[in-house]
DNA sequence: GTTTTTATACCGACTAATTGGTATAGTAAA
DNA sequence: TTTACTATACCAATTAGTCGGTATAAAAAC
């Protein structure tokens, strides 16, 4: 055989997604794909049949690698207390260090890059993004469970409800922190819900 | 005169604003939107000079729509009270009832559209929604701290970090409901923070 | 143990369509 | 007579995608 391609589709991913990040999935062209990667039109068409392909590609290795980085992210959580409701904050705590060491121009989440140019790419993609989407939630939400227990706390939030909250300024604070140019605003919003979870968790 | 071109112009960019919700602003081809607008590539190029400039009159109006949508909402909401305490939760229940009204699919919003492509423009169109979203927070800011007071309540929340923490929401709420393909999560998120923010104004 | 085969990995010139934008000649209304 | 267009033809650049050819290295045949 020849050299390994994984190199190759690797680079052309890298490379992809970086152009992604600035300047959305349908502004990133195929022959500035290559420029950047450093390889040829061949070399592209030989690992993705279509530009759609490298797109499903893309946000198949991130939905991967996020799902893999929250898990990584509660373990540390659980090894560095024993209780549930401090591993909760902790987890919270290591989202902001996550947040505070985010590059700059803030690269932002590729799920709302795809989300928000949807029409042009197969249904599949966006399945992706709302599945990985849907497993972070019940993720967080089981160790909010652990440490909150299954029923309804004061103001009838549900752990279900405080992950799906956590998502969504998440998600809220990467437009924010574009639109103000630095990240500082996400770590804010990290420590309001770190603040109200605290509550949460004296009362119950 | 002859007829105005307010009506031409108008259209365009009802046409231009269609398709940036679903394509995003880049795939919006100008073809595309002579067609859609019905009208013929003279008549684009009378109102635009380029499609940069189309983008700046998307957003700006916008912009306007956003804060005026704002002030309505909040003059609403005084009129249905006098208590800025139930201003202030009547005001997040119109919200629940706007996001109950939204189409479907889910438009979401322009300013993270731009700021998802934002290397493709120019930068004073970041500019405007970075400069639009504070003035939403401000104001926002402005009805909580009537209810609230100016200092910090219990769990360190200010009426802005509210604000922006309700801001924040909406935009990651934008995005779970494009996920999901369903708004009903952003009334879910909305009636999550309503309950906080009464809870925040009972202790206070 | 050398030669031949074969599959993988890649090169780069090429194409047809689309892109944003221009040009020009004419029209219709206030 | 100015403003607001229609209609159409055009342009250079860029777009996604094709295709015939080549380099490499492992496996198979001799």
């Amino acid at each position: 055989m020849p050299r390994s391609g994984a190199k190759t589709r690797e680079r052309i991913i890298d490379a992809a997604q970086a152009l992604v990040y600035r300047h959305g999935f349908s502004a990133t062209s195929i022959d500035k794909v290559i420029a950047d990667a450093e390889i040829t039109k061949g070399a592209f068409f030989y690992h993705f049949k279509t530009k759609a392909e490298l797109g499903r590609a893309l946000i198949r290795r991130y939905a991967e690698r996020d799902l893999g980085h929250l898990d990584r992210t509660l373990q540390r959580a659980e090894k560095l207390s024993r209780d549930p409701a401090q591993q909760s904050l902790i987890f919270i705590g290591l989202l902001q260090e996550d947040v505070e060491a985010l590059p700059d121009p803030i690269p932002g989440c590729l799920f709302t890059s795809y989300l928000y140019e949807r029409a042009e790419y197969p249904d599949d993609v966006a399945d992706i993004a709302a599945e990985t989407l849907d497993q972070w939630c019940r993720r967080v939400a089981r160790k909010f469970e652990e440490a909150l227990g299954t029923g309804a706390c004061v103001g009838g939030a549900t752990p279900e409800n405080l992950a799906l909250t956590l998502l969504a300024l998440i998600e809220g604070g990467f437009v924010l922190a574009k639109a103000q140019g630095d990240a500082t605003v996400m770590t804010d919003l990290l420590g309001q819900f770190r603040a109200r979870l605290e509550g949460l968790l004296a009362e119950g």
